[in-house]
DNA sequence: CAATAGTTAGTTAATGCTAACTAACTTTAT
DNA sequence: ATAAAGTTAGTTAGCATTAACTAACTATTG
């Protein structure tokens, strides 16, 4: 990664965080670098190609902080409240990364980008259901219900609490309507 | 409605499922229908008005099952149950349908569009808010957490779940899954 | 009741726009 | 002086939409 391709990147995230996913063309890009589009192409050979290392950078990052909590001596619940209020902060410090949380819907067409959308969410997934056995296992979390189950609970309440706030406009905030969100799931887990 | 425009309609719904809502052109449209391009225009004003026409027609008919339901004498758990059956099912019948449920990604840029998105979607969350709260009336369902949060974990429930089911390329059964949803739902937030 | 007028639903051909991308040239740093 | 990084000026392709026309009906009126 040289520093030009992290700065269209970075440049990309913005754009299409204002202007929505439908006003990524490399037009728009290169006019917002204040460069002409061909010199886009020297960094990267397709347009596809920015979307899918936008990707992955951008879950290389959320991945290690993850990582972190995960590896902590916390009990279950706690590491279960910092990913979320951790994840959803990010996400409100960043609000174009919506677009791609939510990118597995406008770009299914493409294959190559689908594909790498699919391994970030399968990973999540088994994260979240690890996570849930280790609670079921110390008796935080109840065992009554189906992991994958519990875990498409909360992978579905963190995506409609993050498409709330995009529908209002980005108005309300994204980590009070985490905690508040966090509140209920853990009542309705915890032994 | 003419008979054409439904006509046109189902084809739409049709092409939208089979290629996805990028693939929907009045060019696919018209070579599908076996007519020219500027026919179409005969019967729609324009490309979004199909779209939006679509949209409408769609939530009429899933408005009037939901009504009958929500209209009987069963208690509000059965209620629930009963219209997340139904309009899983209908989803299941007609897979295009999903575009159009997660189309607020991919349409944000379509000011008209978006507005009937965002209006389908408000009715939809005051209506599971209404039979929430008639359920903790009835003391069918637990009163210990906020009702629109327990709304939006219902509806990130049926939303992740679709879309998983969209995912998975429409191998597995999404009403199977649906009363797994529904197990753990009830088991979540029944008293 | 038949000529006339109007409508419906289609056609072909073309317009204008915007997208991604490229070839060939120029500038700029090491 | 040469490789990297930029520019100008295009190409190609696909898109929605429109103009101009027509065949086949239907309604109107002398």
């Amino acid at each position: 990664m040289t520093e030009r391709q992290i700065e269209i990147l970075h440049e990309t995230k913005e754009l299409i965080g204002e202007k929505g996913i439908q006003n990524f063309t490399i037009k728009n890009l290169a006019s917002k670098m204040s460069f002409s589009e061909p010199a886009i192409y020297r960094h990267f050979k397709d347009k596809t190609e920015i979307l899918t290392s936008l990707l992955k950078y951008n879950s290389e990052i959320i991945n290690t902080q993850v990582g972190q909590i995960l590896d902590s001596k916390e009990n279950t619940l706690t590491k279960f409240e910092k990913i979320l209020s951790f994840k959803l902060s990010h996400i409100e410090r960043n609000p174009s990364l919506v677009m791609i949380v939510f990118a597995e819907n406008s770009y299914q067409n493409c294959e190559r980008l689908s594909k790498i959308v699919a391994k970030i969410m399968k990973r999540r997934t088994e994260r979240i259901i690890k996570l849930l056995k280790e609670g079921k296992k110390n008796n935080e979390i109840r065992n009554d219900i189906n992991t994958e189950q519990l875990a498409k609970i909360i992978q579905g309440g963190m995506r409609i609490t993050i498409l709330s706030w995009k529908l209002s406009g980005f108005k309300t905030s994204l980590s009070q309507e985490g905690k508040k969100l966090w509140i209920t799931i853990q009542k309705l887990i915890k032994k």
